[in-house]
DNA sequence: GTACTAAATTGATCCAGCTCATTTTAGTGC
DNA sequence: GCACTAAAATGAGCTGGATCAATTTAGTAC
């Protein structure tokens, strides 16, 4: 197993477009809530849009920061986390080129109540909320789109309070595990990889759980043949019994 | 202390009025997102809207249901709870007169994820999910509304997956406390009295813990003067204090 | 006031998962 | 290939809170 020895991640290149006008008017037609705008408007959405790059591990924005962006990733992975004054983090999102982030929310004295981090180098455009308001108040779909977004999520939130609070720890994790493969997995020689830097502790702090415990029952599941995994990676080899050990 | 004697919550007597024509359109118009809706506007929305009413612990809809209403309290509470397979529950929210439930969004083949249970009598009214869909389209304002609501809504249940995986039981218990007196209190001989039937296991439902350990965990707050309760009810006598036990 | 019932309290025991500490190993850079 | 480093694995011991079960009590109905 001599091709386990490198990371089968692979790291998005973005030095070569470093986000070009034409990639930020093209991604920003892929967000799902712009998919709808005409060209024509786009273009101007896009004029009103600041891009961004960002390396590996930088800080995007910090909780308690004043939440006057809404922001969208064109490229890279972002993570949103939430820290306590103790020290501990609790990984809330982790987000995919095409996602918002930040604060669609009128109330201007807001604050975020999360940190957002790359995960990757990444791309991000940004949009004054005022700007974006605007655009939803003359484009109801928009606003409309924004909102079923924002209801999918509510809905994954209330889930994962339901598996905190009812089941045990093999099993969140099986099922953070199903989800993730869902969301970022690529087919590979190695199985369902999930293309995106994964440490016990990211795993840990989206369970609720400690990293040795984590790392526990990632060694049960490697055992059992269900994942493959090095350091920052797993691949998954059988989504349907970690879906059932997550369900059962 | 023979005041204790009787349940000192007050029960909303609905057979009066029944929610006649005047009551819902006064509530309708103190929904936050119908607030600024021209009073034409609001009647025709009126129209579209169907009264119903609930006695206590009846169940509005079950999760499974599939989800074609949007629904608006306008007397009474209602509870959305999750159920699991092994018949634990999580209760997910408590809502006042003015709150909306039910699934705003668009997808037609959705299902709740929850189920909405009266409780106290209440009076509910429904408005078929195209029918809202046409409102928030000519109206943006009340889409964005609608979508702040839920971003507070997604902000709360993301600090709730916060607690469940950082904080002891103690300091969730104290800060939901808080919370709901923040929500639902009213000023009484007994101190900021929580107006809402509120059980040991509703409260262990909220807090991901067992209705035992809510039980010491009230006791303590009982010995201690924070509080005073009775079967199903709940005064805050020391608001600051149990504020700082959630916090430190 | 008395009887009744479901809620709440409380005790005793147990264990899932945490903590702390040490060792091992994957992946990188030379 | 070798050296280096941070991630991961793993062992040992401890504890917060769960579970189960018995007892008490608040509130209601008569």
């Amino acid at each position: 197993m001599s091709d386990k020895r490198e990371t089968p991640l692979s790291t998005p290149s973005l030095q070569e477009h470093h986000c070009t006008v034409d990639l930020r008017l093209e991604k920003l037609g892929m967000v799902p809530f712009f998919q709808d705008l005409p060209e024509e408007q786009l273009r101007e959405v896009n004029k009103k849009c600041t891009a961004n790059h960002y390396s590996k591990g930088e800080t995007i924005y910090r909780q308690g920061d004043s939440a006057t962006m809404l922001r969208v990733v064109v490229a890279g992975n972002v993570k949103l986390a939430a820290h306590t004054l103790e020290g501990e983090s609790v990984l809330l999102d982790m987000l995919q080129p095409g996602d918002f982030f930040g604060n669609p929310t009128a109330r201007g004295r807001d604050v975020y109540s999360e940190t957002a981090e790359t995960q990757t180098s990444a791309c991000i455009l940004s949009i004054r909320l005022s700007d974006f308001r605007e655009v939803m108040n003359r484009y109801p779909s928009v606003a409309m789109a924004v909102l079923d977004i924002t209801t999918d999520r509510l809905n994954e939130s209330r889930q994962r309070i339901q598996h905190l609070s009812t089941l045990p720890v093999t099993k969140r994790i099986a099922h953070i595990l199903v989800t993730l493969g869902n969301k970022f997995g690529e087919k590979d020689s190695r199985g369902l990889l999930i293309q995106l830097p994964l440490s016990r502790k990211d795993l840990a702090d989206m369970a609720g759980t400690s990293p040795a415990t984590a790392s526990r029952i990632m060694s049960q599941f490697q055992n059992d043949n269900l994942i493959t995994s090095g350091r920052q990676w797993v691949a998954i080899n059988n989504k349907a019994e970690l879906l059932r050990i997550s369900a059962k």
